[in-house]
DNA sequence: AAGATTATATCGTATACTAAGATATAATTA
DNA sequence: TAATTATATCTTAGTATACGATATAATCTT
């Protein structure tokens, strides 16, 4: 019952395999963009009002993002029907493929990983990442 | 044989598990600073030039980088002692501690989302990550 | 309908980050 | 001694981040 160590070594290949796995972008993007980003990705719906909560900052300081985000064609705008004072934020593809730049692990790296390995094994990948990320929703929704 | 597929839903996992299990940080810490910090951390040993190198920017840009991580207590330089022109960066414990917060898994999520599976699940969980920890060194190193 | 509230946007201002060119310093190599 | 290498500093400049103050428009309350 030692998960303490089990955790720690978890965390240790975690951060290995995305140094070595991780897509290697050029893209000058800031941290709070990503964060951004990635909130707009998982999210159902984020408003602007949304987006501030999230990244702790002002309202204004979430409004100039979305701008700025708007400006390098990441994201969109949509007013809502139900209630015309709230503004929807969606990633629109340019912000897909960055946001999967800077998160995802290099699928051509991958394939080369996968080739070198049984079916079992693959399967086995497979099969623990689906528990994994199962079971984090369910954390996360405590 | 359709492992497009299965990279695909590893990546979604992946981004997935990242999204719900990553530490909560308030640290105002730049996209450059921490791919320089990843860097310091995976490597044997940097220097500057080594740094300069690998973010692509140039050698006085890099040290600007290193005087700015320096001041805030993240790294320290060492003067090598075989050649006194050379400097190497380590990261110190603050470094640590906010690459850890940047980059690994919130270690109290992943403990309550570990009481939850079976002895067997966390096997199969610990080993995966190994396996894919030591393939991915070895995609890297071709 | 008038006033209060809510959601977002904009302006002004300030600080920090990022980056490069030019230049400087010190150590090493030829 | 001269050339090269490694790093550091200075100047300059564009961008990012953030907030307070203020503005606008929609919605809710009375």
């Amino acid at each position: 019952m030692n998960n303490k160590k089990i955790i720690k070594q978890i965390n240790q290949d975690w951060t290995d395999i995305y140094h070595h796995l991780h897509v290697v972008h050029q893209e000058n993007i800031s941290h709070q963009a990503v964060r951004a980003l990635q909130f707009i990705e998982k999210s159902e719906s984020v408003t602007v009002g949304d987006l501030s909560n999230h990244l702790k900052v002002s309202h204004n300081t979430a409004s100039e993002h979305v701008k700025r985000l708007i400006k390098k064609g990441y994201i969109a705008k949509i007013r809502s029907t139900e209630d015309e004072r709230k503004v929807f934020v969606v990633l629109i593809e340019k912000g897909h493929e960055v946001l999967n730049k800077h998160t995802r692990l290099d699928e051509q790296k991958l394939e080369i990983l996968l080739e070198d390995l049984s079916a079992d094994e693959i399967e086995k990948i497979e099969s623990t990442f689906t528990l994994l990320s199962r079971s984090a929703k369910h954390v996360s929704d405590n």
